[in-house]
DNA sequence: AGTATAATTTGCCATTTGGCAAATGTCAAG
DNA sequence: CTTGACATTTGCCAAATGGCAAATTATACT
């Protein structure tokens, strides 16, 4: 990241903070990021981490996407078709199942990927004789 | 970040970098990430911050943004115009989900349901005190 | 002016990231 | 079993992040 963009980015957010208006403190309090690494990076001394983006976002009123793009994080992005059909490959996936998945929240989601993957490497051991 | 969410991104890093497949050598080409540094993040002794990210999303098959989700540093997208999918209920089926989901056979994929649910009846059942 | 009070900056340091090179692990061919 | 060619993991270290407390600067009120 170079310096340039440390500085561009640092005046963005502190117009930004002095627009609501809020002062460097009061920031720190909407979004618990201590005041000191504020004013780095306002000044490009510092450059914000996802982590502290994320946290700074909508105190200073900006979408977290917007913040992470004007960081350099994320590439531009397309208004409006954000997330337009990722492809759901070669196969489909079944429009039952997906219902029904759609249900649960995303955590659960996400931990049936995990379950999967461990009974797929149990078989897989099994079938290599190595049992469990 | 806690070490779980960590252990967690890793594990579906590594599942998606196996289904290309890609050697991790292979994927520092792609990527311009030192394999020894992806290797720790698969296994969730590093966590990747957003540049790096940004650089293996794509050689993965992921859009960045979904992938900056996944690693929490984005919090779960605005449908945007994918509401307009009938498909995908009032909540929605998490993309990455989805896609490795697709790529299982449509018995497997029922088969995930049968296991939600027997779960969820457990769950039930300890939650109620009756024990396993 | 002088002084209290709030805002910002600086000094310092623990923690984390990520790369390089060396060590270790894996596996097929001889 | 041994060798060679891979892949993955480990040891080490430089650079960066981010917090706390102290120092400095700005602002307001007598």
């Amino acid at each position: 990241m170079n310096n340039e963009s440390r500085k561009n980015l640092g005046v963005i957010l502190k117009q930004q903070r002095l627009r609501m208006p809020l002062t460097l403190r009061e920031l720190t309090n909407l979004s618990t990021v201590s005041s000191s690494h504020l004013g780095r990076i306002e000044r490009g001394e510092r450059f914000p981490s996802a982590s502290i983006l994320r946290k700074i976002a909508k105190p200073l009123g900006f979408e977290e996407g917007e913040l992470f793009t004007l960081a350099g994080y994320l590439s531009a992005q397309p208004p409006g078709m954000a997330e337009s059909s990722p492809v759901y490959s070669s196969r489909q996936l079944e429009p039952y199942v997906a219902r029904v998945l759609a249900e649960e929240p995303v955590e659960v989601q996400r931990a049936v990927l995990g379950l999967l993957s461990i009974l797929k490497s149990i078989a897989g051991n099994i079938a290599k004789g190595k049992s469990q």
